[in-house]
DNA sequence: GCAAAAAGTTAGTAATTACTTACTTTTAAG
DNA sequence: CTTAAAAGTAAGTAATTACTAACTTTTTGC
């Protein structure tokens, strides 16, 4: 992939992420990433098809980083690591994951399909330890990840250490 | 409030939840709530104005509907509630709530002091059950709450009634 | 019942939007 | 070296945007 069309992607995931899809407009991406806006058209088609690039980038990285999750075989380092994750986003990559959140309600785009895998792992795991719903602790624990994400990305997460320690506790680890 | 400038808001309300608030233009509200497009900015200066009564309306409703919330004494009695609130909302409030989430993340609207009132009546519950850490134990459930409001929202949550009993049960209630 | 204020419309505006077309430059393979 | 494809630009386009100004109608207080 060619250095402009990656800075094309790169900033318009800084865009999307910060300001939303339809408030960032193509000549904006276009001059933040010191490219023609005919390039944009070139490289995408169209604003949509960019987009769709810079999902699909995200959900690479995306498995980048929970691809350790999968090498876990103790259900208990399993649930920690999942517990810790939006703990241990680094400051670089709020971007990223700011965008997972903002793109969720602007589009209808669902990462149902990309979290099945990690909910399967969940269960799995919640079931060896013999909790009587396995299933419903899955859940329960990806909608307390999604909270706590979005507290860490916004800053409403005042004590994150010591939320980090009592997350921990509550699931005995 | 004359019956106009009423329906101005209730169908902005419609398409700033379904839509999002920077792709929802105001010709598109004026023809859908047929009136002229200047009206509304006769009444509401511009479109932030507009956006501004919106949110306002929609406090409003949130007071309502959290009101009964605070004639509870027993602390079991306020976990309870607001464990069912998700699960109580009406098909026909759904875009109000689906605006609450959509906003938060386009404009940069902290729902945190809304929260507030019932945060620290959460807090004093779990004081009262004797948690160990009633302040993080109100901020999870909170967090809670607002993972299944997601779920229920966008159709996501797969056996409703099944994990309504699962939350109730895992706080002995 | 009358005058002023409030509520309403119509027809504009300049700026911005996503996108295209016609063109030039760069890259890469035989 | 040649040449064709890929990568890039510049200068447009029609449509849409938020908003305004000038005007008419309706409501309201005295």
């Amino acid at each position: 992939m060619s250095s402009r069309k990656e800075n094309i992607i790169i900033t318009a995931l800084e865009l999307f992420a910060n300001e939303g899809y339809n408030a960032t407009s193509t000549s904006k991406i276009a001059k933040q990433a010191e490219v023609s806006e005919g390039l944009i058209f070139r490289h995408f088609k169209n604003k949509q098809g960019l987009l769709n690039a810079v999902i699909a980038a995200a959900d690479k990285r995306l498995k980048e980083v929970t691809a350790p999750l999968f090498e876990l075989k103790e259900p208990k380092e399993i649930i920690r690591f999942i517990i810790e994750m939006p703990f241990n986003i680094d400051e670089d990559k709020h971007d990223f994951w700011r965008m997972q959140f903002t793109i969720k309600w602007e589009q209808n785009y669902y990462k149902h399909d990309k979290m099945k895998p990690i909910l399967e792992l969940l269960i799995v795991a919640f079931s060896q330890l013999g909790y009587p719903s396995p299933d419903k602790e899955a859940q329960l624990l990806l909608n307390i990840i999604e909270g706590i994400s979005t507290d860490i990305l916004r800053g409403t997460l005042v004590d994150s250490e010591a939320f980090r320690s009592f997350m921990l506790n509550k699931y005995e680890l």
